[in-house]
DNA sequence: AACACTATGTAATAATATAACGTTTGAAAG
DNA sequence: CTTTCAAACGTTATATTATTACATAGTGTT
């Protein structure tokens, strides 16, 4: 019940690309995409693309930018995608969103030194898994 | 006298590809760096690609993900990249390192819910800088 | 000299992303 | 309901970014 608006006004190439990157459970390429919806009658770029940036600008996707590739924003009904912040392990490559009170907090609150803030940022961060981390 | 052993130990097409980034103001895309030393002897992009990944790996230039465009460390003699945070902005694209203790260190003792700490991270903060802000 | 390691040169191709067009659709306004 | 406008769509072509693969050359060590 709680998600069923969640995807009220998404499209038809939308829904079709969002589905694939929400049921992968790792970040998902461009072309992986357009190689999956090929049945699905989409059969060119510019039409994941064009689905991909909007659902970015929706908030309901993000671009893990260090992998090109993209995964289903986690975060309860996050409206617009403004602060990302992933944990990425270098030996599986798997790719955890972040969802931290004290960093997102941190981060939107942070001024450099010409007492600049910024509205908008992404953040990737890099180690070992735990489950790499023991072997 | 203080960087004089800066650049010791690059090889050819390192220096010449370091001396490309650093001279610029702004980040530098790689086919930019191919088209630039094509003069001096570099022809094909793996040249370019193979100088890119060891300077990085020296911690001598960043990439900035975000923009598939590498610019040199300022940060004092930075030995080895584990750290980035950049200041983007989001009209004129300008592009700058921060340096910020608060910040890094932060970053750096980040733990988040599962206790994992990272040895690694890339912030980009997207903004607008003073003089775009202005008009 | 033999070895290992790093760097180089080159051709080919893979992977990622956008430009440019014209058409269709769907919601809002008259 | 039909005009209008913006968003979404379909399609072809092309631009941009990055890597594979293989042969050769330099550099330092033992």
């Amino acid at each position: 019940m709680a998600n069923m608006e969640k995807e009220y006004n998404l499209s038809k190439n939308q829904q079709i690309v969002f589905d694939i990157i929400e049921k992968s459970s790792e970040p998902v390429k461009a072309y992986s995409i357009l190689f999956n919806v090929k049945k699905k009658g989409i059969k060119a770029p510019p039409q994941v693309y064009r689905a991909l940036e909007k659902l970015i600008k929706l908030g309901k996707i993000h671009k893990v930018e260090s992998k090109n590739a993209f995964v289903a924003c986690k975060s309860s009904n996050c409206e617009v995608s403004k602060a990302t912040a992933f944990s990425i392990c270098e030996i599986c490559e798997k790719v955890t969103e972040i969802a931290n009170n004290k960093l997102s907090n941190f981060l939107n609150s942070f001024e450099d030194k010409s007492g600049m803030k910024y509205k908008k940022y992404n953040l990737e961060f890099f180690g070992l898994c735990k489950k790499c981390k023991k072997t």
